[in-house]
DNA sequence: GCGCCCTCATTGCACCTGCAACGAGGACAG
DNA sequence: CTGTCCTCGTTGCAGGTGCAATGAGGGCGC
């Protein structure tokens, strides 16, 4: 009675795979981004955010970014007020619906920006390097999985 | 002055993709966990090691655990008191040495995971369907970024 | 205008996490 | 045996997180 389990092999467990090779790849330019900027990866995830004008204007409010990152709004909203406190962001509400808040990088902000673009390209860069002639096939992978998932069930 | 900085697209950064993947895919069978077992991400990999007897004995220690999965000893730990509380598994000291904590499965946790492996199983089959003819690519570049990047810097 | 229901963003709460510090125990030289 | 240094596991703390509740505001029918 003490062998019933059928056997599991986590190691080809995709879910659990993916989740490791998420913190690894992450987690060598987290420290960089923490150590030397004092930034968290939401942090960094809203800067991104703020750093293209995706839209006309340069200015994105919280629900923008919350749909366009697999982030929730209320992670968002401390990751901006965090940036707010550290100078790099500003905060204001839009003029037309006074219920969002636009939020806009400072010149800090830009400046800061200026410096971590190169180094994720870079680490981008490093890790296609590593993937090498599998680069491909695994992108393609990686976008059926985000494709089909849907994340707000 | 207002456009110093270099496009950067967030949705081709490969550390981001992973991370929302590794959510998306963890998302969907974490719930089923939690809800019809009380189990979490942690606690749920610990359990799965102690179902497989890897080495002569069905008992691991907390630090056999977090040299196989990618997890902290505190998070460990915690994920075993918690289990331990719930009446999934028990600790006792090693007779041998004693600083270690040897865990296993009570008949309980025996129960728990005879129930949860199978759902894990039709999970990992679901993911292989969608991932279709790209699998064993994606599966290989996986490999390559997990084998390359240490974890214990 | 008024009521109703919706959306946006923030916040309170309970919980989880990483990190450093700790205590208990083992290994080993002298 | 004693002292020193190592390993194992737990815990205190500060901070991050998800979730639900909240408040402010908008849209629309009447």
């Amino acid at each position: 009675m003490t062998r019933p389990l059928p056997d599991f092999d986590l190691s080809g467990f995709t879910p659990y795979r993916l989740a490791v090779a998420a913190e690894k790849t992450s987690e060598a330019l987290a420290r960089q981004y923490r150590e030397r900027f004092g930034i968290s990866i939401p942090e960094w995830r809203v800067l991104v955010h703020l750093a293209q004008p995706l839209d006309g204007r340069g200015t994105v409010s919280v629900r923008d970014i919350e749909a366009r990152v697999a982030m929730e709004k209320s992670k968002v909203s401390r990751a901006a007020s965090r940036l707010e406190t550290a100078g790099y962001i500003e905060k204001a509400a839009d003029a037309g619906d006074r219920r969002l808040v636009r939020l806009a990088l400072t010149d800090k902000g830009q400046a800061l920006m200026a410096e971590l673009l190169p180094l994720a390209r870079a680490y981008q860069e490093e890790l296609e390097r590593r993937l090498g002639d599998t680069l491909a096939d695994f992108e393609a992978g990686l976008d059926r999985l985000l494709d089909t998932l849907p994340h707000d069930p």
